[in-house]
DNA sequence: GGAGTTAGCACAGTATGGAT
DNA sequence: ATCCATACTGTGCTAACTCC
């Protein structure tokens, strides 16, 4: 995806109220925009880092500059919206750029399934295979070039694992795709030191075949796409 | 119009400890 | 034993926005 029009650089004063983010831009004025990030973001809104905001077209907004991404003092570059990994993800499937899931003739989003009825961020289909349920999550949570998932302890992320060892349970494919939204990051793992559960929970999920994935984004101020196939360990 | 996203806040309730 | 101040825990609500 193509950020249009171009994001704009500032640097963050501070993140507060969880949802918003006061930032001062290169001209000396402070700005009030919105983070679409509920998360613990952590380094990802370190005060006196890059911030890069898009702007909304929607009259309505209250403020209508959007938080895209941060940039460390280190230069790397993190997308903060959780709602992009989403966007990358179909855009990806669409371009076939992930070979995992290529060859499905019908990609749903949001479909309810399993016992808990989550909510699948996607369905792959096609009239010779086996549904193919994907739920994606985005990291940003990084340690040098180590990237990890979750940053805080989440118990709605160990829900859709099971829900996705339910799917595999059933004869269908289950894929947990972590979108890795940091350019530092060369390798993934689990949060063991933050959501030790989790990560165990991951490990017996992909015992009982549930595929992992793990795709890099390439990001830049100009776009996003999510191409590269990153190692990980369990 | 509702779901989804989570830290922070107010508030209520419970626990602790020091002073009398 | 009683009182008050403080500390901690748990619950419920709120924030702004996007997407379905």
């Amino acid at each position: 995806m193509e950020f249009s029009p171009p994001l704009q650089p500032a640097t963050l004063i501070q993140r507060y109220k969880r949802f918003l983010a006061d930032v001062v831009t290169p001209a000396g004025e402070t700005l009030t925009i919105h983070c679409p990030n509920t998360g613990a973001m952590t380094g990802c809104a370190t005060p006196g880092d890059t911030v890069w905001y898009s702007t909304s077209e929607n009259s309505k907004r209250k403020y209508p500059h959007t938080w895209e991404l941060s940039q460390t003092q280190q230069g790397a570059f993190i997308c903060v919206n959780t709602l992009r990994a989403n966007t990358l993800t179909r855009e990806a499937i669409a371009q076939n750029l992930l070979p995992e899931l290529t060859g499905y003739n019908s990609l749903k989003s949001e479909v309810k399934y399993g016992a808990e009825r989550s909510r699948i961020d996607f369905l792959l289909q096609a009239d010779d295979r086996r549904n193919c349920y994907i739920e994606v999550k985005s990291v940003t949570l990084a340690e040098k070039a180590n990237g990890f998932f979750p940053d805080a302890v989440t118990l709605r992320g160990q829900k859709h694992l099971r829900e996705l060892m339910s799917v595999a349970a059933n004869g269908d494919r289950a894929v947990i795709l972590f979108a890795v939204l940091h350019s530092a990051v060369e390798h993934f793992s689990p949060a063991r030191h933050i959501d030790e559960k989790y990560a165990r929970l991951l490990n017996e999920a992909h015992h009982q075949g549930v595929e992992v994935l793990a795709y890099k984004a390439e990001l830049s101020t100009r776009g996003l796409t999510l191409r590269l196939p990153l190692p990980f360990t369990l």
